[in-house]
DNA sequence: ATCGGCTCGCGCAA
DNA sequence: TGCGCGAAGCCGAT
């Protein structure tokens, strides 16, 4: 029968359960296959003989996401509502913040029980504490993002990968499983099924539409099974050479399916497992794609601040804060930033790659980073304006992946002190030089210039 | 081209 | 209490 882990499972108000529909509030995983929260609800509702739903909210205006990122989630929402009618389990979508719409719709709908996935951002969690409150049945949080569960690998926040490691190592064989198929719905739903105008949706979305969608990445679970394919075959064997040349194409490109969760990163483990390339070529992906995503979000959901200054380790803020009043080599606002108008013709490169293409090299978003700490007048404003940039033009922008990079670019976070020098500190520091002698820079901002 | 030093603190061995 | 070593480096000496 159905195998399911209760530790992905954490559970409120369980006294006051009564027997009736359950409804899926999809918010972080926005996928129907390989989806253990949905699996979840599913089996819930077959344990109570009761129905089942799935529900999204969509927020305006969340964190001043741009209508690029509206437009990826959008598409990607609509083939999950189809994929959804296919096993015949309908799909809401509610405007407007959780907290306002999904308790008057639970008791429109009679929903007895909610089943939500893990998010470890605080504007998350509070969403899942405000509709807690107002709902009063049971309600459940799975995590269906991690492949261990965030606060099951480890209870504190981690000094570094090297802490994490072996945790996550010890409890891998535990989690790292097949899927059971999502079944298809036989009770159904007795309201009306909702009709949702995609169309109009769009045209109606009160995002900033300076920031275009991009055409070279296809939004869906569908596209998103067939970039991992392409991944394994044409990239995985060649991964450690290329993945730091930004002119070699080496990268997954997965972030963005995975950031809406339109791809389980313990699918993309799965079949990277099964892969032909050889061990030690597999192990440096896992490293990245398990210890370091997973040490992201271990990152948010213990450190509130996850994108500030505060959030540094103290030997990072003391080592800062010696250096404050250090001359800066150049200083940029951060429009000069956001309009790629700085002296380094490899950094405006990398921001005009982000900026035209909703992605920048996972090499260059280091350089990138440390650069607007070097030229910016303190870290703080530092902090705020990678922030501002990265959650703006990134297709997988408000990711606890960006949050912690930006952080160990800036903060030192998970790093460890290096040779002090100027505005730094004891922060590592990476050069124009540096890359030089690592790619063909030249090259990489012909190819941004041509976009 | 290669190497050592830089520098902090966690976690484990003793 | 001591010691090894870590999220992707830099720099100067050889």
């Amino acid at each position: 029968m159905f195998s399911f882990n209760k530790n992905r499972l954490t559970t409120s108000n369980k006294a006051n359960d009564a027997n009736g529909p359950v409804a899926y509030w999809m918010s972080r995983e926005q996928r129907n296959a390989d989806n253990w929260a949905l699996l979840w609800a599913q089996d819930l509702a077959r344990q109570r003989g009761a129905p089942l739903a799935v529900v999204f909210c969509l927020v305006p205006e969340f964190l001043h996401a741009s209508f690029r990122q509206y437009a990826f989630m959008l598409q990607g929402l609509q083939e999950v509502q189809e994929n959804l009618a296919a096993k015949n389990i309908p799909f809401y979508l509610l405007t407007g913040r959780p907290e306002d719409v999904l308790p008057p719709w639970q008791r429109q709908n009679n929903i007895q029980a909610i089943v939500a996935d893990f998010d470890p951002l605080r504007i998350k969690r509070a969403w899942r504490e405000n509709v807690v409150a107002k709902v009063k049945i049971p309600f459940y949080e799975v995590d269906a993002h991690n492949i261990v569960p965030c606060l099951i690998v480890s209870a504190k926040q981690e000094y570094g990968a090297y802490t994490l490691r072996p945790k996550m190592h010890r409890m891998l064989e535990e989690y790292l499983e097949e899927f059971p198929p999502l079944r298809r719905q036989s009770l159904p739903w007795k309201a009306k099924k909702p009709q949702i105008d995609w169309v109009k949706l769009k045209q109606t979305l009160a995002a900033d539409r300076s920031v275009g969608e991009v055409s070279w990445i296809k939004s869906g679970e569908k596209a998103a099974q067939a970039a991992l394919s392409d991944f394994i075959v044409q990239k995985l064997p060649h991964y450690v050479q290329r993945r730091n040349d930004p002119n070699q194409g080496g990268q997954s490109n997965l972030s963005p399916y995975l950031h809406f969760g339109q791809l389980s990163a313990q699918r993309v483990a799965l079949e990277v497992r099964k892969a032909a390339a050889d061990q030690e070529t597999k192990n440096a992906f896992l490293e990245e794609l398990i210890i370091r995503r997973e040490l992201a979000d271990n990152f948010c959901l213990y450190n509130p601040d996850y994108d500030n200054f505060a959030g540094f380790s103290a030997w990072a803020q003391k080592t800062l804060n010696e250096h404050r009043g250090d001359p800066r080599p150049y200083l940029y606002s951060r429009e000069q930033l956001e309009q790629a108008q700085t002296h380094d013709d490899l950094w405006n490169a990398a921001q005009m790659e982000m900026v035209k293409r909703g992605k920048m090299h996972g090499y260059l978003r280091m350089y990138w980073a440390k650069k607007i700490l070097e030229w910016m007048p303190a870290p703080e404003e530092a902090m705020a304006a990678a922030i501002y940039l990265n959650d703006k033009y990134e297709l997988d922008g408000r990711d606890p992946n960006g949050y912690a990079g930006i952080a160990w670019s800036i903060g030192g976070v998970h790093d460890r002190a290096w040779n002090e020098r100027n505005v730094f500190g004891k922060i590592r520091y990476m050069s124009y030089k540096g890359c030089q002698a690592k790619f063909n820079i030249k090259k990489y901002v012909e190819w941004v210039g041509s976009l």
